[in-house]
DNA sequence: CTTCTTTTTGCAAATGATTTGCAACTGCAT
DNA sequence: ATGCAGTTGCAAATCATTTGCAAAAAGAAG
């Protein structure tokens, strides 16, 4: 199992490994993709890159708005519909908020979403993976893709 | 690994088990919390006993309809979110799609979706379970509930 | 069965997240 | 510089769900 920690700082978890961010070239894939590379997409993957936690639509909007003010939420909204059609960028719609977004980068993961602080942590298990797939394979069915998250709190260290 | 088939029927796939649905006793859920048994509620509780899948509220409103034209679909709503709040329903929000309801009758399972149809097959797997688990105390995590859908298309019989 | 109090209901309007129509604007290939 | 398809901001629209409110009904008490 590999672990990653995004956003938060957690101790020492046995075989955590900080990600090295894998920084995304999204102007590049934009620009490849035969899409404009506009004012506004230009200061929103800026704050993409900047970015290791997985802010939603409005978060996104106030840091693109601190930096032009013209920027509004709809384009907020339909850049990150685009670089999501670009397999650039990841949606997640965790329980009971708007959807979250993160940089495409790095290697499959699932989330584990804190309950009191909303963080979250990614992990990774190929057994569970595996597991999955098996699953799938014996009710007669593909997996195109999966949703798991883990909902949690810290715990006591009594 | 168990697995239950609802509302679809699969063949005959290794473990197999259909489920016999375990008739939830809403009414006397409700005389018990002490919560008025009212026209209404009787209808929608009616309709959700009668079923195997997995409806929304706007298709349990339809059923609801069909018995008693007077329910309106806030009443739908207000009647899933007490229900819920007494634990005898659960509440899946698939992607892209209004909340989908089941009773919470048997044991706790995970779901396919099949992408296609919009079918949902319900599976159970105890070592998902556990990886789960020792994957958020990895983590310092306690894991209050977690959420788990696996999305496919059927395997083409090549 | 009538009365009384409290919970529920239906309806319409409000919410929250996200999308869309449209006229004005702007990348960027020529 | 020029031209136009691709984009933008804004306001209004959508979708699922919730809520305010006055009227209606449940169920305890007499």
């Amino acid at each position: 199992m590999r672990i990653f920690a995004t956003g938060v700082v957690i101790g020492h978890v046995g075989a955590m490994t900080d990600r090295a961010a894998p920084k995304r070239d999204y102007e590049g894939e934009l620009k490849r993709a035969g899409i404009r590379l506009t004012r506004p997409r230009k200061v929103i993957v800026g704050i993409l890159q900047a970015t290791d936690d997985h802010p939603d639509a409005l978060e996104i909007f106030r840091r693109a708005a601190a930096i032009d003010p013209s920027i509004s939420l709809s384009t907020v909204y339909r850049t990150m519909k685009v670089l999501e059609g670009l397999g650039a960028i990841h949606r997640h719609a965790f329980e009971g908020g708007p959807s979250r977004f993160e940089g495409a980068g790095g290697e499959h993961h699932d989330h584990l979403i804190d309950l009191d602080t909303g963080d979250v942590i990614e992990f990774q298990s190929d057994k569970i993976e595996d597991l999955q797939n098996e699953i799938a394979r014996r009710l007669g069915y593909d997996v195109v893709h999966h949703r798991l998250e883990l909902y949690g709190r810290k715990r006591r260290k009594a």
